[in-house]
DNA sequence: TGTTAGTACCTTGCGCCGCAAGGTACTATG
DNA sequence: CATAGTACCTTGCGGCGCAAGGTACTAACA
């Protein structure tokens, strides 16, 4: 609660699910690309242990399909794409996140100019 | 993860203490106002069974002090003020807030206009 | 005096998720 | 056939929001 990394990390909690599926509505991804995709991005940061249970979740919900592809240099890869119910729930992301930012942004006092 | 109300739950993960912490800022409160205040916002209703625990997480980390006072119409109540430690905790969740949000809104495609 | 309703504080046990660390396996290179 | 690079996944832990339950003070009214 204290140290500066772990700010962040609750930080993500709860968004960082919804930030995968928005590069997956680019075009299918593979992990660790999405960890190299999400480790640019310094309040995103995360590591395989963070990404490949979340995937499996996303799974498990029905929000993604994965495919098996052979990779020019390694073992093959699974390429995530998105659902239907994957977009859908993005869009409800979507609802809920500028809801939930706008709330934190006036009761904190960090409203956008 | 799939269920409606657990969305803002996951995202109210590590932002709810600073909106407490935001709201001290403009005068002491105790308890059960803050659950009053809180639940005044859709995206951030919460209960008693959160907000004490974090309140007692706020005073061991040394960011508020409290005082007792007595209720015009009840039992006394225990009221919670920022200490130094608790501004300067503040002003860094606000950096760290807008950097994370400016994050997400890019990624997900949310910036506001 | 007892009882009830309102107010206010706090604890317990659970579930979820991000994380560090560790593990397996395929491919190319020398 | 050993080594390095790539890629997948699991295990155990810690922290936090939550539902449910519990204690205690005050006032009103029988």
């Amino acid at each position: 609660m204290d140290t500066p990394g772990s700010l962040s990390t609750a930080l993500r909690r709860g968004t960082l699910e919804f930030c995968v599926l928005a590069l997956m509505e680019q075009g299918e991804q593979y992990g660790v690309e999405l960890v190299r995709r999400l480790g640019a991005e310094r309040t995103l940061t995360t590591s395989e242990g963070t990404l490949y249970p979340l995937l499996a979740r996303l799974r498990r919900a029905g929000w993604v399909e994965t495919t098996w592809r052979e990779s020019p240099n390694g073992p093959p890869r699974r390429y995530y794409a998105l659902t239907q119910h994957g977009h859908q729930a993005l869009r409800h992301f979507r609802e809920e996140w500028t809801a939930f930012r706008d709330t934190v942004d006036r009761i904190v006092g960090t409203r956008a100019a």
